[in-house]
DNA sequence: CAGCCGTGGAG
DNA sequence: TCTCCAAGGCT
C-alpha cells in the first residue's frame, strides 16, 4: 500500500470518527487555535476544554490578553500545568498586538519568532488556521508513522533528520490536502494509534502497518524517561503558584511557609518563579502575580 | 542537548 | 498503588 493510500485512509477515517473540538469549529479564529495549541502542549484535550472556552471567551483576541496583566493570564490557566506557557502566550499576544498590527501572522518564520511557539506549535497554527502545507510532527503523529512505516512501537525521544524526510514523504502536496492529513493523522494518534493499549481493530491501516505485521514487538529502545513528582522542585512551584492564584492580594511569606514548609527548597523554587517572571516582589515579605 | 518545567487521569 | 504519559519549548 502505498503513501497516499494510507493518507486518504486516514484522512476517510478522520472524516467519520473526528471529536467535536470546538477550536475545530469553521468559526475558530486563528487566535483560538492558536491558544488550543498553547493549552495543548503537554496536557490532554478533556482538560483543556474548559479553560479554552472561558480564556477566549474573556480575551477573543490577542490585543485583548495583550492588554490585560499578564498575572491574569497565569491565573486564567488555572491547573493546566506549566504555567509559564501562560506567561509565554501573553508575551506572544504582547508581540502579535506591537508587531503584527493584532493579527496572528500566518508566515512560519513570524509565528517561530513568537515564545512559546516552537517548530510543532509553528507548523499546527500555520496549518489548522491557514491551510498551508507544513510538517506537523507532533507525539501523535511521531508514533503513527514509527509504527506504520518503521514496525516500531515508539518514536525516538527526539525527532531525527531521518524522521522527518519519512514524514515529508506522507504529506500530500496540495496544501488543503497537507492540513486534513495533519489533523488527520493526530487524531488517529489520539484516539486509536495510542501509546498505551493501541486499538488496532479499529485503524484504517493496519493493512499498511509494519508493526502490526509483525505482531506488534514491544518497544526495545532506550528506556523511556519517567518523569517523577512527589518532592520535585515541579511540585513545590506548583504549590507556592497555587497560592498566588488563589489571592487577589499579594501574599505573605507565611502563607508561603505554610503551602511549603521546607525552607531551603520553598527559597530556592520563590526565586525560580521569580526569575521565570510568573511571581514578582509586592513588598516587604510579599509576593504577587505579575502585573 | 539532556534535563527541566505541572497536573491529573487511565490502566 | 504505582507507572505511564498527554497537540512541546527552552536553555
Amino acid at each position: 500500500m502505498d503513501r497516499s493510500t494510507v493518507v486518504r485512509r486516514v484522512v476517510r477515517w478522520y472524516d467519520q470518527e473526528a471529536r467535536d473540538l470546538p477550536w475545530r469549529h469553521r468559526d475558530a479564529t486563528p487566535w483560538m487555535i492558536m491558544v488550543s495549541e498553547f493549552m495543548l502542549q503537554q496536557t490532554p484535550v478533556e482538560r483543556v476544554r474548559g479553560p479554552w472556552a472561558s480564556w477566549v471567551e474573556r480575551w477573543p483576541t490577542p490585543t485583548a490578553l495583550a492588554d490585560a496583566p499578564a498575572g491574569e493570564a497565569v491565573r486564567a490557566w488555572g491547573r493546566l500545568g506549566y504555567p509559564r506557557r501562560a506567561l509565554r502566550l501573553h508575551q506572544a499576544a504582547t508581540a502579535i498586538r506591537d508587531h503584527h498590527d493584532g493579527q496572528v501572522p500566518r508566515g512560519i518564520d513570524d509565528l517561530l519568532a513568537l515564545p512559546g511557539v516552537g517548530s510543532y506549535t509553528a507548523a499546527a497554527i500555520a496549518s489548522f488556521a491557514f491551510r498551508q502545507r507544513h510538517l506537523v510532527l507532533d507525539t501523535n503523529v511521531r508514533r503513527v508513522l514509527s509504527r506504520v512505516a518503521q514496525g516500531r512501537a515508539h518514536p525516538d525521544p527526539t525527532p531525527t533528520r531521518a524522521e522527518r524526510d519519512l514524514a515529508v514523504e506522507f504529506l500530500p502536496t496540495r496544501p488543503e490536502r497537507a492540513a486534513r492529513w495533519a489533523v488527520a493523522s493526530m487524531e488517529l494518534g489520539a484516539l486509536v494509534c495510542t501509546a498505551r493499549s493501541p486499538r488496532c481493530e479499529a485503524c484504517p491501516v493496519t493493512s499498511a502497518c509494519v508493526w502490526y505485521a509483525e505482531g506488534r514487538p514491544a518497544w526495545d529502545g532506550p528506556p523511556r524517561r519517567g518523569q517523577g513528582y512527589d518532592g520535585t522542585d515541579r511540585q513545590c512551584r506548583g504549590a507556592l503558584l497555587a497560592v498566588l492564584r488563589s489571592s487577589d492580594e499579594p501574599v505573605t511569606d507565611a502563607d508561603l511557609e505554610a503551602a511549603w514548609p521546607e525552607a531551603s527548597q520553598r527559597d530556592r523554587c520563590l526565586a525560580s518563579l521569580v526569575a521565570d517572571g510568573l511571581v514578582v516582589p509586592a513588598g516587604d515579605a510579599l509576593w504577587s502575580l505579575p502585573r
